[in-house]
DNA sequence: ATTTAGCAGTCTATAGGGTAGAGTGCTAAA
DNA sequence: TTTAGCACTCTACCCTATAGACTGCTAAAT
């Protein structure tokens, strides 16, 4: 990236806070308006075709103003904005939703996006915080319906998982509890490695039917990385439709499909927890999101438990705003995480 | 309802199936290329003007030809699709996708949605089944950070609710597991009603935090209709949206909206297990769904669990395939409570 | 009493043309 | 290097005209 100078790098401000504003592309004149530079509108136009030049910015038609590219854009968030924490005034009120009654988790995920989408008028997407090394906390076995039988497994952490498994033979609710009570004494407290190494120790003394819910066990417990374990929670998707760009149909529909897609923020997401990541225009790999930015954060602790908080608007998006309420919200939601699922 | 000729019904048949298909104002002349009158397209116009009097069709202005009203569509679905069956074929394919290893309940949900939202190109509502009088199975007391205790209550049918609780004064995880033990002997394969009575007995053996535990376990067993206790799973948004109808995009908007709203459904449904029910053009109740229709049915078993599925389209949607098509999917998800739940 | 042919009348959708205005890019002077 | 000034470009909007799709009505035919 070329460096600019200190009064491009002020017009190039200039032009994307009013065009985040106004969608209008922008022209000379009302950068002059906005005060500021004390330059005559034919500099600024200058300057502006040397931005247009360099690619920061571009012109639909000969006769209209200016408007930011995905570069222009990448540029304003990595140099232009500082990094201010989010206003007191502005942590108060979305620390105050956070302060109600104790809730599950899901809700808490829920609220989450609500806030999130509410306080930057965008879509707002959570996962659930997915458990690296999930270990077993306790295993139930309830008979539903002859042969059929239901395993709820409880993680630490309190994920609960539930699966339906068939009986070779009929057992009653009784035997079932004994079976069930006969794995939790052995398995409890395991991860799948253990579980794993303590089914093979006294592979002898176990029934067929243990074995099978053994298997299912390790399963759930995730030796295969494509279930994901995770919910995603979204919220405001009415908002962003609102936006503009989106009167387009096809604009609206793709970016409805890429929120319905649910593993599509795993690709996404790369950043590390504490930092907070932008993704401009779709980044050139996501051609359904061109005109989309996303701001994404991990939220949890690293190694242990992680989730993803993150909101989605156009491009034209408040990125100052959006980038420290999304830290701020992956901050509480990491404390949340501390609450409850221990260490 | 006033009693129309057979060949006013024909006619209003043939509007609406030509409109269903084009979203096109259907004139004299198509309708007589349509074949199966033997008339003159003067004897149509006039026919249909008669239909317009009585309300069956509309104009959007004079020069343009007939579309079905609200109360068109009514008759129509009531009087003139004969109640058929799915076709063999299309239950196969719907029956094929549901033959996959046992799931759990939310992934089944999940999938029904996503069939009938494929299978009729509408958007799909499945709420899980709601459970009358839940009975208690389980409760898991799991500490997790200093004075924080995760609860964690399994329900007869294998619903399982988490909730937080607060401490007084700091507990180990053996004290806990030890209260839990009590609580499970005392108060398994009971109902709120069960609970209460039984707690009242024994007050004064009760510590105040087991209190405090019966508490919360009897909010969450839902003494209070508004917990919801069911989730929704949607799908085929995007199928929706792509109908003429919402190109508008204020249409869209509200559309999208009201499928945000979680309990909406809720004051929708009033159809008992077995029937469906069809809400055409929000019925002058719901005005944001003014062009779309409801095809919807309850499943599960009545005074026990139930829970709804539906599509929501525009209201020129085929309702003959929708009705059977959602009915069939209600059966099976009947058959799904049946196993999963027991009796 | 129905049905029908024929025609006048209505309304939309589309294309063409013309204009005002917003903005730029360039040139030449400061 | 900056700036005033001006020619040029392009859109957005309005107006008008026209073709075409239907209906509604009337009067004749069945």
């Amino acid at each position: 990236m070329e460096s600019l100078t200190l009064r491009q790098q002020s017009i190039l401000s200039l032009v994307i806070q009013q065009y985040i504003g106004s969608a209008i592309p922008v022209s000379s004149k009302s950068i002059l308006e906005a005060g500021g530079l004390i330059v005559s509108s034919a500099t600024i136009r200058n300057e502006m075709a040397v931005l247009e030049y360099l690619g920061y910015l571009t012109h639909p038609h000969t006769s209209a103003g200016r408007m930011p590219t995905d570069k222009g854009y990448r540029y304003f968030v990595e140099r232009l904005i500082g990094d201010v924490e989010l206003p007191l005034n502005d942590r108060n009120t979305i620390r105050h939703q956070f302060h109600q009654a104790k809730l599950e988790m899901a809700q808490w995920m829920q609220l989450a996006a609500a806030v999130l989408a509410r306080s930057l008028r965008s879509a707002a997407l959570v996962t659930s915080p997915r458990v690296e090394q999930p270990k077993l906390r306790h295993i139930e076995l309830i008979s539903t319906q002859s042969q059929l039988v239901l395993m709820i497994v409880v993680f630490q952490g309190g994920t609960v998982r539930q699966q339906m498994l068939t009986l070779r033979e009929p057992m009653d609710q009784a035997a079932l509890s004994q079976v069930a009570n006969r794995l939790n004494a052995i398995f409890v407290a395991q991860d799948v490695s253990g579980v794993r190494a303590r089914a093979n120790e006294r592979l002898v003394n176990l029934s067929d039917f243990e074995l099978d819910v053994i298997r299912l066990l390790q399963d759930t417990m995730g030796g295969d990385e494509r279930t994901p374990t995770s919910e995603i929670f979204r919220d405001g998707l009415t908002e962003v439709l609102q936006e503009r760009e989106f009167e387009n149909q096809v604009e609206a529909n793709a970016l409805v499909r890429a929120l319905e897609q649910p593993d599509f923020l795993n690709d996404v997401m790369h950043s590390r927890v504490g930092t907070v990541q932008v993704v401009i225009g779709g980044e050139g790999r996501w051609q359904e999101l061109s005109s989309c930015s996303m701001v994404l954060a991990r939220y949890g602790h690293e190694g242990f438990a992680t989730g993803t908080v993150g909101v989605l608007g156009p491009t034209r998006m408040q990125y100052g705003r959006a980038i420290s309420t999304v830290r701020y919200v992956a901050d509480l939601m990491s404390d949340l995480v501390t609450d409850l699922y221990g260490d």
